[in-house]
DNA sequence: TTGAAAGCGTTACCAG
DNA sequence: CTGGTAACGCTTTCAA
């Protein structure tokens, strides 16, 4: 048999589609009675063809899959996986299957999940942006319809009304600029590594205006723009360190470009923290194993994912209740990559 | 409208539904022929209310999702979004979308992939499992079926007959320890973090056969066994360094637990590779990156997926194909992290 | 307790 | 070129 149906195990266990439907969905028992020797002989008809039900036709009548979608901008980014891993937590404990989906930072590969969603009816989308005001059309689309959409990071809630887990990197970095401005730092570059100028903008704009709160005038020469990978934070460190006077710290976007930073430090024959403070963002699982331990703001990325997912259920149950823009929590995380500025 | 169907933008455009799905499907032009006029009509209709086929509804109708399944044991490790990443652009380029489906190391999650091949009409599936044998029904009606299911990874192709795409572990391996060997090292251990007995045994017994074949009589004790986090292998090397005689030599299964390897052995006091060598597989992004940078075994990583996506498409057109058992080339990377026994 | 039949949104065939 | 109609596999009334 190719692909055993509903209608071969009602024939072989002798009975009609209607009662496989009602033993297999597990509602024989409650409102339909079923007799128990009838229930056993459709399971084990269904067992002995080993039918499994078609989702598919399932959900053309039911109008929900039981299955929601998170796009990853990056695979490569810790980070990312560790939210993703909340999610997916979060999802399978109701249930629901989460289906993970590769957008490498692209346009076109984050509309392309969009379509997911409509096309393939996911039950939920949980969504990074690269660049949300490219998405202004959809997402304004997706708000007007109250679509179980989530979008994860900072994001400019006029562009459209849609519910929001944000790190509190804007906090971190608060604590972090204030952390090294105590140490005695004023020369601090910012190494600003993300897929678009709008991408991780909070961090940046935090670490302008904590500087000129402390009363130090900030030098754009200081901020340096690369790419996401590891290797790119690297070469540009090359450019960082060829700045005269040199800075005295060195704050990447995020953890994984602040391991390529660590390694091109030393590379350069100088030592962290002694000569140069290193810190990042996120607090990856590799920032305590990185030689040496990295400095870093903690942001509750498992929390952030589940968080996510717990906002989608919750419009699954009332689609038009308000957004809701949640903001987590960050806490700056010092280990010994920081450190008191040199001649101090 | 809560969601336009086929009928309403027939209806919107004057026509009737069989010529709009002629017109969107894009086979309007070759067989069918529709006027320009009616063509322009009907698609002006779709976009005015923003129609959006529904895939469930097609696959009922074409048996097929265009959708394609991959498991991620392990978010945490590198080296699977490597391989992941391959997957999608090759699944990408065909016009399929790929669902990521994280497993974490369990069965019941692997096994839950297998049902969503089957319940969702997966047009394949990629997976990396954790322990084969223990799926070994499943797998072996899968075999049955010609389904297009590639495993990645070592596998006991005598489980049941499937096409599988394999790193060169075990070739790696065998160039990894033949380098330590010339180096000196005879006192070589080996850090066995892996979710399962049989996963990544193919690595351990070229470890034994290796060291054997060089006339140095294996000791068990140098064998450790951890879990599969970086924070795993750290506690692990502890235990390995109170060993006396002390190993000069700590291989890792991967990059990941090599990187805790590297931690634990400068925490020790110790230095790397002066006082003791440390090397992994799969020379992941940031192999690069360590301090001192990683010795490691390079697998063709994005070539894994690839390769694994294309063995898919081809049972696709050619169902009853026999099975193919691709093994990819590997290549000892030589950095710093390895050098001459102490001493010597 | 069970069977018949309608319908979910789509495609594809067959007459007009 | 277009409209009607029969599937696709399933759920769910409604009668019996």
């Amino acid at each position: 048999m190719e692909r055993p149906k509903q209608a071969d195990v009602a024939k072989l266990a002798g009975v009609s589609r209607a009662t496989v439907s009602y033993v297999l969905s597990g509602r024989a028992g409650g409102a339909i009675a079923v007799a128990d020797e009838t229930r056993e002989r459709i399971l084990a008809a269904a067992a002995e063809l080993g039918y499994v039900p078609d989702a598919g036709a399932q959900s053309l009548k039911s109008g929900v899959t039981r299955m929601i979608g998170a796009t990853c901008p990056d695979l490569g980014n810790p980070h990312m996986w560790e939210i993703l891993h909340g999610a997916d937590m979060a999802t399978r404990a109701q249930g629901y299957d989460l289906n993970i989906i590769s957008t490498h930072l692209q346009y076109e590969n984050e509309r392309g999940a969009i379509q997911q969603l409509l096309r393939r009816r996911l039950d939920g989308l949980l969504m990074t942006l690269t660049n949300a005001e490219q998405h202004h059309e959809d997402l304004k689309t997706l708000a007007r319809r109250h679509s179980p959409v989530v979008i994860l990071g900072d994001y400019d809630h006029t562009i459209a009304d849609l519910d929001t887990v944000t790190p509190g990197h804007r906090e971190g970095a608060a604590q972090l600029m204030t952390h090294l401005l105590a140490l005695g730092h004023r020369r601090i570059s910012f190494l600003y590594g993300v897929a678009s100028e709008s991408f991780g903008r909070e961090r940046l704009d935090t670490y302008f205006n904590t500087l000129r709160a402390a009363g130090v005038q900030p030098d754009d020469q200081l901020i340096e723009v690369c790419g996401v990978t590891t290797a790119q934070a690297y070469a540009a460190v090359q450019r960082i360190l060829a700045r005269t006077p040199r800075p005295t710290a060195i704050v990447a976007i995020n953890d994984q470009l602040a391991i390529g930073v660590l390694r091109a430090v030393a590379d350069a024959g100088l030592r962290v923290p002694d000569d140069i403070s290193v810190a990042g963002f996120d607090d990856i699982d590799l920032a305590r194993f990185t030689v040496p331990a990295l400095t870093t703001v903690k942001v509750m990325s498992d929390e952030i994912g589940q968080r996510a997912v717990a906002l989608i259920f919750d419009r699954l149950k009332d689609p038009n209740r308000p957004t809701q823009q949640i903001t987590m929590p960050a806490q700056l995380a010092i280990r010994v990559s920081t450190g008191p500025v040199p001649g101090r």
